[in-house]
DNA sequence: GTGATGGTGACCGTAGAATT
DNA sequence: AATTCTACGGTCACCATCAC
C-alpha cells in the first residue's frame, strides 16, 4: 500500500502541517515520510517552523526546487522495495486528499533551459586530472584488481590472469573515465561499470539510466577513416539514447578525438550532453506512457 | 531554565536483486 | 542454491528551537 504524489502535491502537504501528523494520516512513520521527501528533493520546514507559526510569528517557506534533470516528478510514499509498484489504482480508495492524477505533460522548462541549468550546476573550476593516483573509486577498484594480477604474475610465472589496464590506451581510457565520473558526481550522478575489461558503462542520472561506450574509434566506428598513429589509438565516446517505441529512430551521440580537439578537451560538453540525455529520456518515457494511457 | 515539539542520524531487520 | 549487496522503512536517542 502506498501513495503517489507529484512533487508539488507532496510539497504543499508537508508545508501545511508537521510531517509527524501528516505521516499518521498517510499510515507511515514520520521518518519514512521525511526520507521520501528527501528522495524527491522536497524541502521540509526547518526546526521551530511550526512553533513560530503557532506563536503568530512570520515564517517563510523554502521554495520547491526545480526537478533535477532526468529525475521523476513523482514521489512514492510508503511503497516497499520490490513489491508491485502502486500507481493509480489504490489512490481512489484512500482518505488522502489530492492523490496523484495522471500527470499532465507539463515540463515547465524547455530543454534549452535545462541544459543551461546543467552547465551552471557543473563545477566551474573543474580541472582535468591526468594522473590515476586519486582516481574515482570505481577506477581505483579496477587498478587494485590489476595490481593483484600483476603481483600474481610476479609470483607465479605461469599465472594466466594478466593485468588488463596496462596499455597506454587503457590507461588513457581510465583517466578519462575517472574524470568524467568525478565531474558527474557533482550532479549526484552515479556510475557503474562491468565486464572483463570494463567495457559496459552506465550512469544513473536522476531516475534515468544512460548507457555509453568509450573505446577505440576503430571499434566503435570500424569503417571510418584511416587509423591515425600520430598520438596513439584514437578514442571515442558513444551514447545510446533509450528508445521507447520500436518504430522510433535509433539515436546516438558521438564524440571522438579530433585533430586539434582531443576527447579530454570535450569532457565538459560530453558531461552536459549525458545529463541532458537523461532528461530527454525521461520526457520521452512520460510521453510514451501518456500516449498509451 | 523547563517542557513541548518535531527533525535528524545511527542502527537494524527485511526483502528483492545481483553475484557466485 | 547459497551468498552478498543494496535500498528501504522502522525504532530509538538525540538535540535544536520555540513559548513561557
Amino acid at each position: 500500500m502506498g501513495y503517489l504524489f507529484t512533487r508539488l502535491q507532496l510539497y504543499e502537504l508537508v508545508w501545511a502541517e508537521p510531517i509527524s501528523t501528516l505521516a499518521k494520516s498517510l499510515v507511515i512513520s514520520d521518518v519514512g515520510l521525511a526520507k521520501a521527501c528527501r528522495r524527491g528533493d522536497i524541502p521540509l520546514p526547518p526546526r521551530g517552523y511550526w512553533a513560530k507559526l503557532n506563536a503568530g510569528q512570520r515564517v517563510d517557506r523554502t521554495p520547491l526546487p526545480l526537478r533535477a534533470p532526468g529525475a521523476s516528478d513523482r514521489v512514492e510514499v510508503g511503497v516497499g522495495v520490490g513489491r508491485p509498484r502502486v500507481f493509480r489504482q489504490d489512490v481512489a480508495d484512500t482518505s488522502v486528499p489530492d492523490a496523484a492524477p495522471p500527470e499532465p505533460l507539463v515540463y515547465g522548462e524547455t530543454l534549452d533551459a535545462v541544459e543551461a541549468r546543467i552547465r551552471l550546476a557543473l563545477p566551474a573550476k573543474f580541472r582535468f586530472v591526468h594522473k590515476l593516483d586519486n582516481a574515482h573509486p570505481l577506477i581505483g577498484r579496477l587498478l587494485r584488481e590489476d595490481d593483484a594480477r600483476r603481483e600474481a604474475m610476479a609470483k607465479n610465472r605461469y599465472a594466466w590472469d594478466k593485468p588488463r589496464f596496462e596499455s597506454p590506451f587503457e590507461q588513457r581510457r581510465l583517466v578519462f573515465l575517472s574524470n568524467l565520473f568525478t565531474l558527474l558526481a557533482a550532479l549526484d550522478v552515479r556510475a557503474w561499470m562491468r565486464g572483463r575489461e570494463a567495457r559496459e558503462l552506465g550512469l544513473h542520472i536522476g531516475d534515468q539510466h544512460v548507457e555509453l561506450k568509450i573505446d577505440t574509434l576503430a571499434s566503435l566506428r570500424p569503417r571510418k577513416g584511416p587509423p591515425k598513429k600520430a598520438r596513439g589509438e584514437p578514442m571515442a565516446v558513444e551514447v545510446r539514447v533509450a528508445r521507447w517505441k520500436h518504430d522510433e529512430r535509433e539515436e546516438r551521440l558521438f564524440w571522438s578525438d579530433g585533430d586539434a580537439n582531443r576527447l579530454e578537451n570535450q569532457l565538459r560538453e560530453i558531461a552536459v550532453a549525458l545529463v541532458l540525455t537523461a532528461e530527454r529520456q525521461y520526457r520521452k518515457a512520460l510521453q510514451f506512457s501518456y500516449d498509451w494511457a
